[in-house]
DNA sequence: TCAATAGTTTAGAATTATTCTAAACTGATA
DNA sequence: TATCAGTTTAGAATAATTCTAAACTATTGA
């Protein structure tokens, strides 16, 4: 719990009540990927002391500050990775479930140029499945 | 007209008004990102003769009989490519633009495998950009 | 040629994820 | 501990998309 507080203060977000819950639930060690209906429906299932807006909210300011990455495969599902290591995904359109491909099972060997007065912010690889 | 005719027969599209009109649009030799918006709004610039939602079902349409190809990469803005060949593409999301990179200018020299159960059913790779 | 019909289009309503609003609340600071 | 900027909240608003069911039309085969 402490830990989960440093990790806010560190990003300078007031450890709040609600932060303090969303980030205990996320960055327990193990890495997945939530929506925010999908964190939403979990943290409320015992008691309700998270609305949705703070979780949308929260998952925005985690994404700025770095505790999370945004993917977006699909226009009616954003998911919010707690895995912000170089990394890539498989996904299954058909589950719409996201697995992580390890950064070393990858290896792009050519890369294209920015366009003029651009930036290359982030490499996405994203391998589409089907049955 | 006749060859946008035939190109909707070959997929088993009637050759519809509407359908010869968006085809007419989208697939006259120069590559294209539109959105339903983009396009209906293009579309019924002059005259109204064709809905949103028929901007909808074409272009899923045309999606499911790979005359076009879905790229989500912006929950609020579902892009549809002209280009169905392999390459991949370039993500402003200040300017919301997408831009293409051709084939050969990328080279993935190692690819994991799929999961069991499952086959790669298409690689994409977006590079987003900042400025 | 034309009637039957399966496929298509449509306006407008419904849905759904997300964002907004503005009022209440709270952690941090002095 | 009072202050106040930062945060949370319910509920309304927004916006992209899908749905519905009635009207329309391309195709077919007699």
């Amino acid at each position: 719990m402490q830990r989960i507080k440093e990790i806010l203060r560190s990003k300078n977000l007031r450890p709040t009540k609600q932060r303090v819950l969303i980030a205990d639930h996320l960055f327990d060690g193990t890495d997945k990927h939530v929506t925010a209906e999908s964190l939403f429906r979990e943290l409320s299932s015992n008691k309700r002391d998270v609305s949705l807006a703070t979780v949308y909210n929260t998952l925005h300011e985690f994404c700025k500050k770095e505790l999370l990455n945004k993917i977006t495969l699909d226009a009616d599902k954003v998911y919010f990775d707690t895995n912000t290591s170089l990394h890539h995904h498989f996904f299954s359109e058909k589950d719409k479930i996201l697995l992580d491909i390890k950064n070393e099972d990858v290896k792009i060997s050519l890369m294209p140029k920015a366009p003029k007065g651009k930036k290359i912010k982030k490499v996405e690889l994203v391998i589409h499945l089907e049955d």
